[in-house]
DNA sequence: TATGAATGAGCATTCATTCAT
DNA sequence: AATGAATGAATGCTCATTCAT
């Protein structure tokens, strides 16, 4: 019977989702698993069912927002290939969409919640480090390898490359936001997006 | 008789610092008032005679401490003047400083609080910003302005340049801390410090 | 199956017992609720979950004991009817048990638990005057009423005559009592009811 | 020297106002020192100084208003005496003195709060009741006895017949002021006087 | 004598977690 | 599997009281 299975597996993402929800909401600490019962729709004794405690509750919900997270990130960048001519349209394109992703609301919050709770888990923010920012920089690197293979950039370590365009992409956004108390406007993230790809495509332009 | 209010003046530092250092460790909800007056040398009731509340703790320490660190950063800047002669040297030299400053303990714990509770207290998160990465980013826009009226920069706007160059120091600092988990040795900060100059003089040198 | 309900409320009156109970022995302020939960036999937040907070619990408290006392003041003037003959026996013997209500245990508690929150709780003061005292006037108002009209008593102002008779008879306990802290006698409450239903039918008697 | 010692009397008694005031507005239990301080314009220290202890306090505080108002009461009787005429003036006169001085703002707050903390301070209570409604009612009692001596109320024990016009009195005040919440405007007091009197005199006039 | 400062003890309330059903 | 009910353990905060000056 594949049903019941089923159920229980919808019943835990139902729970996780909701985790994530009221965790960003209100922080690690001033949760409390009642308000998460609450808001999955089921009893607290259900949540512990599924989810043991409320540690690892924190840990499956950030996990699996990271790997939203990290798939639209990717996502993003997934289109920088040679395209034959000028690469500044794409990397405009990249960045933007980059930058949508990060700024997102569930993106801050992933964010912030990892980096909040850094000390008591610092494994987990690792893991979801590993699997938004890492996986990122090493799929932004694969693409501008590539690209300075086909002399549209000028010959770099793609690692350094991918780390320093990502720097002068999500850099200025931390700031912008006031810590993620404001949210960005389009047009601002536009012009974030030209100027850091101006500036990248202007050190690392071919000679 | 400027003893007394120097002892009181003293008490309340000690407290503040105590709490600083508390809540570095553990995070804000984690960390109970009677922590702080233990490892501050003095009674709970003192904590509060002094400072109100568990809140009120929390923003005059973390305001203290903003104001360390900013003093330490803008000091890094300060020397980024016209020597006569190629500028990276002082580049480098103000990159590698203000990466200590950052990545320094007490840096990187400011931050993570500000940036944990920024929800709970949102001015406070905007206020230690100000008087961070805001005052930095002026004074090096100040900076960069100059040498690039002197000719030791292409025209650009300074803002601009400014956020750029400090994103790229900055933003490797965070996935390689792993979000402060680990300690970045001084050797990688130099190579940070170098890359991010290297890039940024790339872009910005004058034709 | 309506036993879980029926435990419910048991275990909600259990705990309004020990309250009241509690209450009337230290004072509201002097009581913690943990002294309340020890002597309901349950555990402290078992007590929250029931009544919310310590002032709901003196409210909820204090009503039920309203009741119980109103409940008994009422039984005592009930049979004051019209019995054809003397109508003394009968005003004596109410007044006898409505004294025996109101120096009991319970009926001085409420009254000076009452009074002495008049403030904090003025809203509760109200009520329970009203489910004691004023009701009770009113019922021994009705019974005056027919009385009069059946030529017992002279005419008069029915609910001014209960009010004084009601005087007469409480206002003695108040002094004689210390305050509560003494219990009075049998005999002697005999001879306050003796001694204000005598007054009373001399003030009262038809010319 | 007087002085000092006239001095530490005043500051005594401004201390005993003071507390007298505050305990009056929030009660034994929910009154602080320090707002007594604050009240007397002193520091607290010097509050301990001069009385010991908050019971202490609590308890000069009550014997010091209860002097005042037993005097008051005393005053309000103190004139009942044979004026060769219809004894009806005197009597009514000198209820409303009375009620005037029972549901004064002190006398009220006296009587809850001797009442409210019966329990902890019971010789207290006692000695209240003695400095107040004993000694009035030993004051009546013997204007009552020569009263009725003179022919001008019917032969009586002096003593129940003071207790009883004193209930008639101060019995209807609990209920109209609902325990203290409301203020009883001067004709309602008028009322109560006359029909005290009214059915006093008609129990107790000679036949 | 008066006070600024400090503290030990206490208390309401919350919450993660576990049973019994 | 799901839940209503119960609880042990914390924690923020207050206050009577005491020193040192």
């Amino acid at each position: 019977m594949a049903a019941p299975a089923r159920g229980r597996i919808d019943k835990r993402q139902q729970i996780l989702e909701a985790a994530f929800a009221v965790f960003a909401r209100r922080g690690y600490a001033q949760t409390c698993v009642q308000e998460i019962a609450d808001a999955a729709g089921v009893a607290k004794p259900t949540v512990y069912n599924h989810l043991t405690d409320k540690g690892t509750l924190f840990r499956e919900a950030l996990l699996a927002a990271a790997d939203a997270v990290g798939a639209e990130t990717l996502a993003a960048v997934e289109p920088l290939r040679d395209s034959g001519g000028d690469p500044r349209p794409a990397f405009t394109d990249s960045a933007y969409r980059l930058l949508q992703a990060c700024s997102s609301e569930r993106g801050r919050s992933l964010h912030r919640l990892a980096y909040a709770q850094a000390d008591e888990f610092a494994d987990l923010a690792a893991e979801v480090q590993q699997r938004t920012a890492i996986r990122l920089r090493e799929a932004l690197a694969d693409r501008l390898a590539r690209l300075a293979l086909a002399g549209r950039l000028r010959p770099c370590a793609p690692e350094t490359a991918a780390e320093q365009y990502l720097a002068l992409l999500t850099g200025p956004l931390e700031t912008r936001s006031r810590l993620g108390a404001r949210k960005i406007p389009a047009a601002e993230l536009r012009a974030i997006a030209d100027a850091a790809t101006d500036t990248f495509l202007r050190a690392y332009a071919p000679d």
